[in-house]
DNA sequence: CCACTAACCTAATCACACC
DNA sequence: GGTGTGATTAGGTTAGTGG
């Protein structure tokens, strides 16, 4: 039954031309993103669970970064940053990196500083380097693969080495404070846009005088702290679960997901599936609009 | 095309100041 | 002790780079 047609969600899927993309606010983008569901339950298309959470997803990123790329274009702008640039490391940094990291892989600030000193590249870079490279530690530089990772799931549970509590208790970065008219900045900034790429985050690091890294950090606490808000309308109330933690827990039925044996090549969970999986209300939802 | 990995996200938690 | 909020972590995802 999945798929149907020839054709993906992408497919069947509604989308705007450029101009439109860029006169999107959130909760039209939600409207739209629930109009697409919508439209796919009624023509017979079959959805499971991770279609609709990973089409949400990648909706939501999708339409983020269309709106940011057009909103950060201006008249003989380049390329907009959505992302930082991607670095490439030299070996040289690499190998004085690989090094600290196989003494301590929680290095605490003063560790980061001075590494950040010897290689050039920004503090918050390297603790973004540890922090990709502590996985490698705890699933072994080798296990990058699926099958590889269900090997060691089902291995013995081995005492970790590289576990925090085998080193001494990181240093923590001395806590910012951040004045009353910088927050007012920030707040104005984040009701505008709740995923500010890294130019977006540059002009407000200028704006505020606050380093880049740390407004990543307040936009990060901020979204967690202060989720999108629910209006009256129901699709947006809907929608808005889309983004947020999953709101209802149901002992999932393999047979609602698929009709078809073997569907799970056809559509992979996008999270360890265990049989007792949070999942959002949207199916149900959306087949009851169209019955109406 | 595909593996690797920097950059990014959420969720949970820690830490600390302030009341 | 409770609250607010900046900092850190794990784990998952996205997207650029290079073989």
């Amino acid at each position: 039954m999945y798929p149907q047609e020839s054709g993906t969600i992408k497919d069947e899927a509604v989308d705007f031309t450029h101009g439109e993309w860029a006169l999107l606010d959130t909760s039209q983008w939600k409207l739209y993103n629930m109009e697409n569901i919508n439209h796919l339950v009624s023509t017979g298309y079959h959805l499971c669970q991770s279609d609709v959470i990973s089409h949400s997803r990648q909706g939501e990123e999708l339409w983020r970064d269309k709106r940011e790329l057009i909103q950060n274009q201006s008249p003989g702008s380049q390329q907009t940053q959505a992302r930082r640039k991607k670095t490439v490391l030299k070996p040289s940094q690499i190998d004085v990196l690989q090094a600290s990291l196989e003494q301590n892989p929680y290095p605490g600030i003063t560790i980061r500083e001075e590494l950040a000193k010897e290689t050039g590249i920004p503090e918050s870079q390297i603790q973004v380097w540890f922090k990709n490279h502590r996985r490698h530690l705890r699933k072994g530089p080798l296990a990058s693969g699926r099958a590889l990772e269900e090997e060691a799931f089902q291995g013995q549970e081995q005492p970790q080495p590289w576990s925090q509590e085998n080193f001494p208790k990181a240093t923590r970065r001395k806590r910012i404070s951040i004045t009353r008219s910088q927050t007012r900045l920030l707040v104005e900034a984040f009701e505008k846009n709740r995923f500010p790429g890294f130019a977006a985050r540059e002009e407000l690091a200028q704006r505020t005088g606050l380093p880049e890294s740390r407004i990543q950090i307040w936009f990060q606490n901020r979204r967690a702290r202060h989720p999108v808000q629910n209006t009256s309308v129901p699709v947006n109330s809907l929608a808005d679960s889309l983004t947020q933690r999953p709101q209802v827990t149901v002992q999932l039925d393999q047979s609602n997901l698929s009709t078809v044996p073997g569907t799970s090549q056809h559509c992979p969970p996008s999270y360890p599936f265990n049989g007792n999986q949070t999942i959002l209300p949207v199916l149900q939802q959306a087949n009851s609009w169209v019955q109406e």
